[in-house]
This record gives C-alpha cells, structure tokens and sequence, in this order.
DNA sequence: GCACTTGTCTACCAACCGGTAGAGATGCAT
DNA sequence: ATGCATCTCTACCGGTTGGTAGACAAGTGC
C-alpha cells in the first residue's frame, strides 16, 4: 500500500473531484468513481474528506483559486482595457483547453445555489472589484459602452461561460467538430463579440 | 382514487418533471418526488413513462414544441432585423418570468450529452434554420456585423442562456435582489448587449 | 522499544433509487 | 352484465450511495 502523502494526495483528488463534479454534476458524480480514479478506495478519499459535502468546497476554494492565479497572471502587463479583457478571455479559454472540465464545474457550482458559488466566488471577488472598476473607468473615458458595469460584468461571465460549456448546443446549431480548433474559433468568435458588445455607439 | 384521466394526468406530469429535472438535474431528481409533488404514486407514473429516460425524453419534446410555439407566435409580424431579435428575446424571458425552471431544464438537457439535446433541438430547427436564414441577409444587407451566422446564434444562445439560468452568479456579481424587477432588467441589459454585438462596425 | 499520529484498508449499514409483479377499481362497448 | 382497456394502487427487489466502525501498517519523537 503505497503512501503518497498528504499533502500532494488531497490535491490529486480535488483535481479528480474538480472533474467528475464537472462532468456529472454534483450528485451524479459517487465518491466510489472519484475515489478508484484516483486510484485509492472510497474511504482513504473520506479520510482525507468526511464528507462528500467538504469535498465540494475543498473544490470550490481551489477553483476559485486556480482561476485567480490564471486571470492575475494573465492581467500583468497589460495596459489598455482591450488588452485586459483579450487577456483575461484567452487564459480562461486556455485553462478550458488544459482541462475541459473546469469550466463545467464552475457552471455546476452556480447550479447548485448561491451558497455554494459564494465559496467559489469569494476567492474570485478582488477580481471582481478590479474588473467593474475597470469597466467604470472604460465607461467613464468613453471606450465603453455606457451602461451597468456590474451587469456587463454579469453578461460578459454568462458569454465566456457559455461558450465554453455548451458544447452539445455548439453541436446541434453549429454542426459536428468537437476539436482543438473548433475550440480556438469559438475563442476567436468570443473575442469579437465581446469586443462589439463593449464598442461605445458609434455616432459622438 | 381520483380519475384525471390520460393526456391530462400526462401533460401534469412532463410540466412537474421538466421543473424538478431544472431545479435538481437529471440524477437529482426522483421519480418519487416528482409523483408526489404530482399528487400521484412513483408507480402511476411509471406506468405513463415506463423508464426515467423516457419520461426524460417525453420533457425534452414537450419543451421543444413550447419553445418553438412561443418563439413562433413571437415572430408573427415582425418585419425589420431587430424586431425579430428583441421579439424573441422578450418571449423568451417571459417564458423564464412564467417558468423558472424552464431554462434551466433546457440547459440540463445540454449537459446531459448531444443526444438528449438533439432531442430538445429538433423540434426547434426550423427556427434554427430561419434564424440563421435571417442572420445571413442582415449581414448581406450590412446591418448585421459580418461573421459565422451558426457560431453567432450559438453566441447569441448562450448569453441569452445564461442570462437566465446563472441566477447565483447574478447574485454573487451584481448583489441581492432575485426580484421579478431584476429579470427585467436582465432582459433589458441582454437587449443592449445583443443589440451592440449584432451591429456592425462604424467606419465604413 | 514504545506510544502516537498519519494513512490505507476491509467490512458493514441504513437510506434511497429505478424498476417489476400483480391486485383492484373504474368506465365503456357490446 | 360482462368482457376489456384504462388507471391507480400496495408490496417488493436488487443495486448504488454516502457514511460509520474499526483493524492494521508505517513513519516519528522520545
């Protein structure tokens, strides 16, 4: 019986975790599924984490950081609002790429009620405050449509989001093509949309 | 024993299933609850839908063929590119306003895999068709910004989507208020945003 | 060498879930 | 009234799930 040790073991199944619950939801996903993924039995999983409720928000933390470090990482450096906003969609559209699922669990973690996504989001919320503030200041330079930045945040994260989980709509609207490069189109597609969202009207 | 009778006692149970298979997800959901809340045994049901999947599969077509109905009588009438646009956007959040769970059920069955979508999705193709019919001439006519009609729709679909159904992330984005105030305004900012996606570039 | 913490395991359980078997009850056509 | 299809029910079953109890092994400090 091979001893991973602790520390690295409980990241190894919140990544595992992270996966199912993305893919199966919640409920769908069993401890026993997660638990041999990882290649250990369901109740070494439950020492680590007696309940597969406290496995939820282990996963929920990470995420949010795993996304803040992303993002944080994304953002240095860049200095026009564009180049913020094509920074953040491309390391979002990059983690999706690395790891399908995340993106799932995150939309997962919204379902599941606003308790559970404050978990996820608390983590995220400095972001969330440099990102209307930014939006604030777009608008207020008139780079950016004037409106809500709050709700334009709200509509830009369902964009994003969608387009990065509704793989099956993708399918049956667009046709075929699950690759790599129908993922960098919609990328690209995502892009453009968002750049002709926040585009302030034309006429001065 | 009260007699409902047969389509009646159907219809009851496919619009109670399509709320809880919204609220809970496919697996969350259990026939048990979904014949109580009924008013009915799990065994009446079964012997309406013999398996869960079929009862899955009764919901997607029924959501299908409201969908389509609402969107189509929407339609009736309008002339110019955007009224179509805001038409159907408006029917869509009236129906989220009369049946939260409606969307929500929707974007299940896209999580659920291609084939329980395609279910859902052919019911609603001639309107896919004709949207798309309809995105091609307006960029044609250079009212519509230029780009993949398919992938726009689907752009279009997931923030409309989202809109509706990532009522916890509103929450955690914009601050409290689940109101049916709130919805308007949503539908509102959606309008702005699709509007402001949809236009084409300034300079000519 | 011995107590102790950490990690992994086997064995088990009560609850729940989807589904089967089959007994009545009701209304309708003949 | 009688045969038959329709509808609803009670009773039960096998499988799965989240979770408990506790044995056992391995490193660590003393």
């Amino acid at each position: 019986m091979p001893r991973t040790g602790g520390e690295r073991r409980r990241t190894t199944i919140i990544e595992e975790a992270i996966r199912q619950f993305g893919r199966d939801g919640y409920k769908g996903a069993s401890l026993e599924h997660i638990a041999t993924a990882v290649g250990v039995r369901k109740q070494t999983l439950l020492y680590y984490f007696p309940t597969k409720d406290a496995l939820l928000e282990a996963c929920l933390a990470a995420a949010g950081e795993r996304l803040a470090r992303d993002i944080g990482a994304a953002l240095a450096g860049m200095e026009t609002y564009w180049d913020k906003a094509e920074a953040v969609i491309h390391a979002v559209f990059g983690l999706a790429a690395e790891w399908p699922e995340f993106p799932m669990f995150v939309r997962e973690a919204g379902r599941l009620g606003p308790e559970a996504f404050d978990r996820f989001a608390a983590v995220i919320d400095p972001l969330r405050e440099r990102a209307i503030g930014f939006l604030q200041s777009g608008m207020d330079d008139g780079e950016i449509r004037k409106q809500d930045p709050a709700l334009l945040l709200f509509t830009l994260y369902t964009a994003v989001v969608g387009a990065l989980t509704e793989a099956s709509v993708l399918n049956a609207v667009v046709g075929g093509d699950e690759s790599r490069a129908s993922l960098k189109r919609r990328e690209i597609e995502t892009l453009a949309f968002v750049r002709a969202a926040l585009r302030p009207p034309a006429q001065e």
